[in-house]
DNA sequence: GCCGTTTTCGGCCCGACTGTTTTCAGTCG
């Protein structure tokens, strides 16, 4: 409901955007924004106390609520409905477009009905667009080229999978004759899942020289822009990079100003105009003075707020936490002691114990779990109870070959569909620390899905689940679950839920993180690692731990492992 | 349409680049 309410919304904001209408665009759009950001059903907000509590939602007035109001009682908004009359154009279909937007696509409507991108595409290759005012036989290419890339279903990418790429890529600008300072700002500082757009910012004495190179770099699909200060390109990898130079005093506002997402940094501004300030990339400005620009702490500083690490940035919260000098200390890259959920050559893992500790230990971990599939996920060679006692004696025995690293004893037990688990309890109960999951029937109902997470939770050799809602970006959504009853059953049992860090699970998601640590429930973060190069991706998942405002002290794997094995039940 | 330590009225984030213009509208981030 909350996601149906929010996309009218904005369609809304961009129906009234074309009819040249303003302000009241800005308005439907932070609505939008407001209503996607809810961790609460809409409906149940409005059961509480009506339009009362709807118009409590900041950025949602009273006109505003009563369409949500409409929306929850019959299924429609009215107002929306009439404008999409007027202007019955598949809205999200082309503005997904780039270098499309509302009034465009309005002249386009007009002139030659388009409605969809294939109306768009039709009429882009007969020629008729480019004699039109306004239209030329750039645009024309410009929007073929476009919708070539949205069909070659490229634009977004994996972070922890991409970083590789992105790193030396900043390498290689940073070799760059006159270039002082290279950092990446943006979606990747802020450890999001995935990213669409690199922000490089760099500190040139020659900026023709970086964006020479920065534009004609191998690779290259297409030159977006290209200019002294910005320039843009389409990525071979799939990934559009905008570089920009900036002069070093105003450094640290470009780095501010292209880090926070949009709606942290109009939050940003709006304060900064408050004090009688201006904002922008190259600084923070009382009329023409520059207040401060080189770094972010001071201007921050400038605004009476505590700076706030990037992965924080998002306009849920962190704003008035910095304003009043409660930013939490969330934990860091460094903190990690232990990787609680390790693969092997026992079952689906490339490689054996004793490879995998030595990568561990060369990471500079003190410790691992190793925890290979169990019987009934028959495609991994899953360990039944004889197995595992097996494993146990191998492990003690690889244990003195590898003093500089503790290897515990572990295992990924399958959650059966009833909740049940397959390995009996006198053997869980041998194990140091065990894991379970659910690897089948992932289409059940909330109600059936919670009930089995739960069994399985109650359970008094289960310490920890991994990847407790099973999504796989890009590939596969989250099962139903509902993650309150089932961090209440955590709390209840002082069960442990895990962050996958495995770049394309990320599982918990921020959000739920966010929860978790306020329920007092303890998160481990974990690598899944299947190989001894995947220990590096425990970064994403402390990363994610991040966004999810989680401090070391909500980590078990933080401690010693002796003193984590004291946090299990 | 929303909001309030400038304000219940009158503001609303800001700048770069492109393409189509001949001074600027549109789009993006």
């Amino acid at each position: 409901m909350n996601e149906e309410i929010s996309k009218i919304l904005y369609e809304i904001a961009i129906l009234l955007e074309m009819k040249g209408i303003e302000f009241k665009p800005r308005a439907y759009e932070k609505a939008s924004q407001a209503i996607a950001s809810l961790s609460e059903p809409v409906e149940s907000i409005y059961k509480k106390d009506g339009l009362k509590a709807l118009m409590e939602i900041p950025g949602i007035g009273e006109r505003i609520a009563q369409k949500i109001e409409q929306y929850i009682k019959t299924g429609h908004i009215k107002e929306y409905e009439s404008l999409k009359k007027k202007i019955p154009v598949d809205l999200e279909d082309l503005s997904s477009i780039e270098g499309l937007g509302p009034k465009k696509i309005l002249k386009l409507y007009k002139l030659f009905n388009i409605k969809h991108r294939k109306d768009l595409e039709r009429v882009l290759k007969s020629g008729k667009l480019r004699n039109q005012p306004g239209f030329g036989l750039k645009t024309e290419e410009n929007m073929l080229q476009a919708i070539k890339f949205l069909k070659s279903d490229q634009g977004r990418a994996v972070l922890g999978f991409a970083m590789p790429s992105i790193r030396s890529l900043l390498d290689k600008l940073r070799s760059v004759d006159g270039v002082e300072r290279v950092e990446i700002a943006g979606s990747v500082r802020r450890m999001q899942e995935t990213v669409g757009d690199l922000d490089i910012l760099v500190i040139s004495k020659k900026p023709e020289a970086i964006m020479d190179f920065f534009t004609s770099m191998p690779g290259i699909i297409k030159v977006d822009a290209k200019g002294l200060t910005r320039s843009a390109v389409h990525l071979g990898i799939g990934l559009n990079a905008d570089l920009r130079v900036v002069p070093p005093e105003s450094f640290g506002a470009a780095l501010q100003y292209f880090t926070g997402d949009k709606y942290h940094n109009v939050a940003v501004r709006q304060i900064a105009i408050k004090k009688g300030y201006k904002l922008n990339e190259y600084g923070l400005y009382k009329g023409k003075r520059l207040i401060a620009g080189g770094t972010e702490e001071e201007i921050y500083q400038k605004l009476g707020m505590q700076w706030m690490p990037p992965e924080m940035r998002t306009n849920t919260g962190e704003i008035e936490i910095a304003l009043n000098e409660k930013v939490p200390q969330l934990i860091d890259y460094d903190e990690l002691k232990g990787d609680l959920q390790v693969q092997t050559d026992w079952t689906d893992g490339q490689d054996s114990i004793k490879e995998m500790a030595e990568a561990a230990e060369k990471t500079g971990l003190k410790y691992i779990l190793i925890t290979d599939h169990t019987k009934s996920l028959a495609m991994t060679g899953g360990s039944d109870e004889k197995r595992l006692l097996k494993q146990m004696a191998e492990i003690d025995k690889i244990q003195k070959q590898v003093p500089g690293i503790k290897i515990l004893k572990g295992a990924e037990v399958n959650i059966m569909k009833d909740g049940s688990l397959d390995i009996n309890d006198e053997t869980l109960a041998k194990l140091d620390v065990v894991g379970a999951a659910v690897h089948s029937f992932f289409h059940m109902t909330e109600k059936e899905m919670t009930k089995r997470i739960s069994r399985a939770i109650e359970n008094p050799n289960v310490d920890i689940i991994f990847h407790p809602t099973g999504r796989v970006l890009q590939r596969r959504d989250a099962y139903k679950i509902d993650i309150d009853a089932v961090i209440k059953a955590a709390k209840k049992t002082k069960t442990v839920l895990e962050i996958d860090a495995y770049p394309d699970r990320l599982d918990l998601k921020d959000e739920y993180i966010r929860k978790v640590v306020n329920a007092g429930v303890k998160l481990s973060i974990d690598s899944d690692a299947h190989a001894a190069g995947h220990f590096k991706y425990l970064e994403f998942g402390i990363g994610q731990a991040r966004r999810g405002w989680a401090t070391a002290r909500d980590i078990i794997n933080t401690r010693s492992w002796q003193d984590m094995l004291k946090c299990l039940k």
